[in-house]
DNA sequence: CCTTGACTTAAAGTTAGCTTTAAGTTTTAT
DNA sequence: ATAAAACTTAAAGCTAACTTTAAGTCAAGG
């Protein structure tokens, strides 16, 4: 047998194989050749669904993962889309980095700190290293 | 004139006065005074309001922001579950930022590295710093 | 041969987190 | 005094990202 079935892939990637099919519907996945009508996937799709997982985590939709992964067909260079993209959003994880740490900190502190409101917690932490 | 309305209040938080109704039905914020029926708030609620959007960005649902919130309240010492979804969140943000890492690599290098798969890119940029 | 389980599609259902609507009351500005 | 703007509630509606259902087809084991 050569390739995975879908529900063979779903149990190796941890997702659904409704899941499967839904992202290839909206393009995330490309279809995959298919074998008395059934599809058959290469295992070598894996990487790119835990890829797909990750960029969901890091707060890219669906939308903007399709985009993303332009970047990873072999031969093509990168589309304005996918720069004005990367640009944009690298700045949101930036910010999206720092309210990590700070929340980090805060839940570390457990409080300690007994400040009563957020900025303060949060001054404190940019100031002092800690609270 | 005490207490902002409900509009003035959501004008100052940037937010829609009809999610702050919203957070008040299911606990997020404290039922505020009434003034003829209508709802008076102090402007300290923008610290707790902005505190609440943090906590959505870095990856809190609506329930845990509710325990969360807890180690807030002045007087209190921190619950169990307070202390038990601190526990759990650290590890789940410290693993979010480790992601987040990885995805502002992928961006900045612009996939110059030309690597066809996610996990090639992670590895060279966990072992060499860059891709 | 027949049953069982995995597959197929299309469409409807689910959940979180809001947002809008409807129908009515209050406040504010002229 | 009155018209417009802002408030009230309850309920319905919306979007993203799935998940489930229905009705049927295909393949392997006994």
């Amino acid at each position: 047998m050569s390739g995975l079935s879908i529900g063979q892939l779903a149990a190796k990637a941890e997702i659904n194989a409704s899941t499967l099919r839904y992202y290839e519907s909206v393009g995330l996945l490309p279809p995959p050749e298919r074998k008395n009508g059934q599809r058959r996937y290469d295992e070598g799709l894996l990487d790119r669904i835990n890829f797909i997982k990750v960029a969901q985590q890091t707060g890219f939709n669906i939308q903007e993962i399709t985009i993303l992964l332009e970047g990873f067909v072999p031969g093509d260079s990168l589309s304005d889309r996918w720069e004005q993209m990367a640009r944009q959003k690298r700045s949101e994880l930036e910010e999206r980095k720092k309210q990590l740490n700070s929340m980090i900190q805060i839940l570390d502190s457990g409080l300690s700190c007994k400040c009563l409101t957020w900025s303060e917690c949060k001054e404190k932490i940019e100031n002092e290293g800690s609270c």
